[in-house]
RNA sequence: GCGAGAGUGGCGAAACUGGCAGACGCGCCGGACUUAGGAUCCGGUGGGCCGACAAAGCCCUUGGGGGUUCGACUCCCCCCUCUCGCACCA
């Protein structure tokens, strides 16, 4: 079955080696050229790479070369996020050390990419896990810590009983782990912090800024900041002087509706307000109640809210009416203040609150006429407010904040969703934090000087709980770099994330040895042009990373505000309607695909298939089709080889930029083939000329599909119609096209398919190239520029249709007379019976396109 | 519930700012070449009128229903379904 295949195993080898001997796409900086940062998300080293790596890597390597082609500097880097769980997994289970096992699996992987053929820079590899690697964010976290932006504080943290360790919130979907998928228990825990809330309004600010991002990913980014504008003030509880609750709302219109309030269980000021023994046992149990359900169940939709109430009483500073004091489940700790001012008029919650405990309800808006409901959150005229009565909700917030602040109660405030990112992680494949604990100076930042701190080697790993770190001797004890004397060093080490927050800037100086990278590089590579991964990272490496970028901006090493110009989230692989996966036995291996029918080919199906934003459905048949497709370029090239060698070749387009803004090569290669050709094939012929318009409607088409909409798929198409084109010529002119015309028609028909397919299947192109005669590298040649000459048309097909139906076609001139048109519209014999019975009210022409002749009886 | 996106042949999908719906590929059907073909090449392939075949033609068709327009997959309104994200965030 693979006998008659074209030989591309010998051909992705030969070439492969190559472009290493080469070392082909290793860039430097050259402020003579326009840069283009071309990145895919760097992979977990688990060993294997599956088919949505082969994925997001073919598309990356399409636009790196692509972009090549059109005469960037592009830095095209691949490394490894190499910390992680599975590898301390593997250790626990398997007895093989976290490194040797992380560092099998990268040389595994990496002879997997070698195998696609991808344009890296591999002298720009890089392991997170690499002390090299890891000590710069060892400073840069001293230095955090100088300005308060990293901080050690007790909270409730999402515990991951299976990970033994913490998670962030970023890392829990629907109360589980992101990673393993068991559910999150609470758990109160030192830890540290990185204070991502002082950059929540810059984040969600910059979210206006990145056009070249899907909206899709902006609105999770912005809906996981949730900022929301309102008011913080306190409420005097009734007969205890001096005692307050302070409250958050964002309706601080709604005041006068007030008619209770609520804390969160666990809210501190409860234990204070208790009246007696059996108030504290009423309240003990009820937190027991709301603490034994778990995550998931309090997370269930439309399930009764429950409350309590106290004995204690508050006064609505609006109408000093005294009210009643609930602690409930629907107020959570972890937002605002902890504590409520409950509205049932206007909030939902509060009214099924309220109607649940018989509370009173107020309305302090008018209700548009005839509206039926419950509580009403929509505009309308304030009332039962006194003195905010008759203003819109937007002039009565205004008013309520002046006044609360006119009396001292209270103030604007804004509030986020976005919690600090608790980075402490209680294993040992990480990075070490660099903080110790001096008996005698307290918690201290490691000397600069002393590091990295690096990971021991020789760690007992049981996965039995705690930090492993701890255990570590030699590692524990150390020596206090203020004073010298005995300290302890902190066991936990960092969430993987933080490396992978700034691996990008990394890449610029991959071996920089004074510091994180050199800023001249930074300053000419950075930010990156096109970032391609998974929408799974949406707001987790996402955001962390544009966090990150600011925090270095904002310590002077990096002048740049957002990492990522443009980003692709490509879709998922599935295959029979499913995610890929052992359990459900429709994985596709990658290896084994690319031993089968080679690399260029599944490079070829992953980009066919479908846009890259989507979903890719595999399908083994459709493999097969972008093989043959291949092996029909193959074939083609073959069979006319010695002819077309002989012909001239493709004339290299002037250096001028393409069609769609693109930047100039600096020098066309001077490589023209033995012929060294550089005239554009004649066109004697009305075929021959329709033949030379379709190879470049086929490079316009292609180029706008690339530059503008990354519609791979149809540019593959329109490739592939160009191919059934040149069959069929070469089969249709050979008797009337003159031989030496034909030729170089097909010469420069075959030269264009191998410079559009090349981004695309690089293997088979280049060595088909080779085979025209060509010494030079096919991606040493500038993408083909569409003639504008080949592409003038004579004559077009004009559609004409009668009242909205297709009844008849004209061939006429291009840009012919309106009138004309019409008229031989009028008098087609297609059209005749249609019309002839019927009154012409209106004929429209389009130009060039068609008419319509609208008729009435 | 809120937000975003999607719904087009047997399947994956095309269709630029409204202008020939279904490009390209898969699958299927037929033919050619062949000892043979699961290789290759050529042709056909949305549904219906429609029959033993063919040609030509007509009608219907982009989730459903309305609307705007000479003309709607595309724009507007209502509804249905699916996917994703958020989900007591005050």
């Amino acid at each position: 079955m693979s006998s008659d295949r074209y030989p591309f195993r010998e051909i992705e080898t030969k070439w492969q080696k190559i472009w290493e001997d080469r070392k082909q796409f290793r860039v430097t900086e050259d402020p003579s050229r326009p840069k283009f940062y071309c990145l895919e998300m760097f992979p977990y080293p688990s060993g294997r790479i599956h088919m949505g790596h082969v994925r997001v890597y073919a598309i990356g390597d399409l636009l790196a070369r692509y972009k090549w082609m059109r005469g960037f500097n592009v830095l095209h880097p691949m490394g490894w996020d190499a910390f992680g769980l599975p590898a301390e997994n593997a250790a626990i289970e398997h007895g093989v050390h976290p490194a040797i096992w992380t560092h099998e699996n990268i040389d595994n992987m990496r002879a997997q990419l070698r195998k696609m053929g991808i344009s890296y820079d591999w002298d720009r590899e890089l392991a997170t896990c690499d002390p090299s690697y890891y000590r710069w964010e060892q400073l840069v976290f001293i230095k955090m810590l100088e300005r308060g932006l990293a901080y050690r504080r007790r909270s409730t943290v999402n515990w991951c009983p299976s990970c033994q360790t913490v998670l962030a919130n970023e890392q829990v979907e629907d109360g589980r782990c992101w990673r393993c998928d068991s559910e999150v228990t609470p758990r109160e825990i030192d830890g540290w912090f990185f204070k991502i809330t002082a950059y929540a309004d810059e984040l969600l600010a910059w979210c206006d800024r990145l056009p070249g991002w899907p909206e899709r990913v902006l609105t999770m980014q912005r809906n996981w900041i949730g900022r929301s504008e309102g008011a913080e003030f306190d409420l005097p509880v009734a007969g205890r002087p001096g005692l307050r609750l302070r409250v958050f709302t964002t309706r601080p219109d709604t005041g006068f509706g007030m008619t209770y309030a609520v804390l969160a269980p666990e809210h501190p000021l409860v234990d204070e307000l208790v009246g007696d023994a059996r108030e504290r046992a009423a309240v003990a149990a009820f937190r027991a109640e709301v603490a034994r359900e778990s995550e998931i169940e309090r997370l269930a939709a439309d399930r009764p809210k429950r409350g309590l109430r106290l004995s204690a009483r508050v006064v609505n500073p609006f109408n000093e009416a005294e009210i009643p004091l609930f602690i409930a489940d629907y107020v959570l700790m972890g937002y605002g203040t902890g504590a409520i001012m409950a509205v049932p008029g206007e909030d939902q919650r509060d009214w099924d609150f309220a109607r649940a405990h018989g509370l009173a309800i107020i309305e302090t808006v008018t209700r548009p006429p005839g509206w039926v409901g419950e509580a009403y959150t929509g505009e309308g005229v304030k009332r039962n407010s006194g003195f905010l009565d008759g203003l819109t909700i937007a002039a009565a917030k205004r008013r309520a904040i002046d006044w609360l602040v006119a009396r001292g109660l209270g103030e604007a405030k804004v509030n986020y969703r976005l919690r600090d990112w608790g980075i402490s992680r209680q294993r040992y494949w990480g990075a070490p934090i660099p903080v110790l604990y001096c008996e005698a100076c307290g918690m201290v930042p490691e000397a600069e000087a002393n590091l990295p701190v690096v990971l021991p080697r020789d760690v007992q790993l049981s996965g039995k709980g705690g930090s492993p770190l701890a255990d570590a001797a030699s590692f524990v004890h150390a020596r206090c770099p203020t004073c010298g004397g005995r300290a302890r060093r902190e066991t936990d080490t960092m969430d993987t994330f933080v490396e992978s927050s700034w691996y990008f800037l990394r890449y610029c100086s991959p071996h920089h040895e004074t510091g994180m990278f050199d800023r001249a590089a930074v300053e000419y590579w950075m930010p990156v042009d096109q970032y391609i991964g998974g929408i799974e990272h949406a707001v987790l490496h996402l955001l962390y990373a544009r966090f990150y970028t600011k925090v270095l901006r904002d310590l002077g090493l990096a002048r740049v505000d957002e990492p990522f110009t443009a980003l692709l989230s490509q879709g998922m692989v599935i295959k029979d309607g499913a995610k890929m996966s052992k359990s459900k036995g429709n994985v596709v291996d990658p290896d084994d695909l690319i031993r089968t029918f080679g690399a260029d080919t599944a490079r070829l199906f992953s980009l066919f298939a479908a846009p890259p934003e989507k979903d890719l459905d595999w399908n083994d048949h459709g493999v097969e089709g972008a093989s043959r497709f291949l092996n029909r370029v193959w074939r083609f090239v073959l069979a006319h080889a010695d002819e077309l060698r002989g012909a001239p070749s493709v004339p290299a387009p002037a250096a001028d930029g393409g069609p769609s803004g693109g930047t100039p090569r600096p020098a066309p290669a001077a490589d023209g083939g033995p012929s060294g050709g550089r005239l554009a094939p004649p066109t004697s012929t009305d075929q021959g000329r329709a033949f030379r318009r379709t190879i470049h409607e086929t490079i316009v088409r292609v180029t706008d599909d690339l530059e503008h909409d990354f519609h791979f798929n149809t540019a593959i198409s329109a490739v592939m119609e160009l191919v059934n084109a040149l069959y069929a010529f070469e089969a249709a002119s050979l008797d009337r096209v003159p031989a030496g015309e034909r030729v170089a028609l097909l010469r420069e028909a075959v030269e264009t398919v191998l410079l559009l397919l090349g981004p695309f299947c690089p293997h088979v192109t280049e060595e088909l190239w080779g085979l025209l005669g060509h010494a030079e590298s096919l991606f040493a040649r500038p993408w083909p520029v569409a003639d504008p000459e080949a592409l003038r048309k004579q004559e077009v097909t004009v559609v004409v249709q009668v009242d909205g139906r297709v009844r008849g076609r004209l061939v006429v001139d291009v840009d012919a007379a309106e009138d004309r048109v019409r008229q031989l519209a009028l008098g087609d014999d297609k059209v005749q019976p249609w019309v002839a019975a019927r009154t012409v009210e209106k004929v429209v022409v389009v130009p060039n396109r068609l008419v319509n002749i609208v008729t009435r009886t």
